[in-house]
DNA sequence: CGGAATCCCGCTTGATACTG
DNA sequence: CAGTATCAAGCGGGATTCCG
């Protein structure tokens, strides 16, 4: 339960405060698509398998059909995932990870073996913080 | 320009779809905090060093004071920083990063130095997609 | 200086219905 | 099956004002 890191290196992280202009800030850019309420449940779904339309609803049980079409067009906007249909009948479309994609599930994929190994810590975090917040 | 990473070993990757209901998903619980849309920055900031109210106000240009506080005591529930008021004339507040936040900087950071380094990428994969859309 | 309180707008999201 | 279209609600977030 013990938090493992202390100060880590942080030497060479991108703290370049005068990038951080609204427009041009990489961080901002990226982070916007990738911070939404579904992206990183779709990424890490897709980063297992390739999934069709429906499967991925099935996944992630409580999306709707709209926020999930356009998850994955703003993803695949962004190039992190590709687009293959099928045209049986009924019409059939896969979504797959590009390598893009894979490249920053990679990092991301820590973030998110964090937020399952800490989830505890926070919580507890949390509750504490509400509990004693007046004094 | 060339993208690094190809698939990578997902096996131990925490896709376990089966606590993905919206109460107690851990990635989605942590996640919908650092997703905010100034979360990322102020701990980018505090990462480097402690910094008071309006130092960080400075360093984030854009951000109203409303969205400076309501950010850090967020964190600061979350435990990711640490708020100390030193009862000077006229006062002060220092934030500083916790232990829990470092250890959560520590992977987070690898992604924001993933869209420093891809922010050409995307944005390339983005106007591509704009264009060529239709066909 | 470091907030809290209030007002208010607009984008995001959800529910529902329709289409190829 | 895999979407699109439309409408309405919620809340994230900005501007302003006041306080210790």
């Amino acid at each position: 339960m013990a938090v493992t890191a202390s100060k880590p290196t942080l030497a060479e992280q991108p703290c370049d405060t005068s990038t951080w202009d609204a427009g041009n800030c990489p961080v901002r850019d990226v982070m916007n698509q990738i911070a939404g309420k579904w992206s990183t449940l779709i990424l890490q779904a897709l980063s297992e398998k390739p999934y069709r339309f429906g499967e991925l609803r099935r996944l992630v049980p409580d999306i709707s059909q709209r926020m999930l079409t356009q998850t994955l067009r703003d993803l695949q906007r962004d190039g992190y995932i590709d687009r293959q249909v099928f045209p049986t009948k009924p019409p059939s479309v896969e979504y797959r990870m590009t390598p893009l994609g894979y490249s920053l599930f990679e990092p991301l994929s820590a973030v998110l073996a964090w937020a399952a190994s800490n989830h505890a810590n926070v919580r507890a975090a949390r509750s504490k913080f509400d509990a004693g917040d007046l004094r």
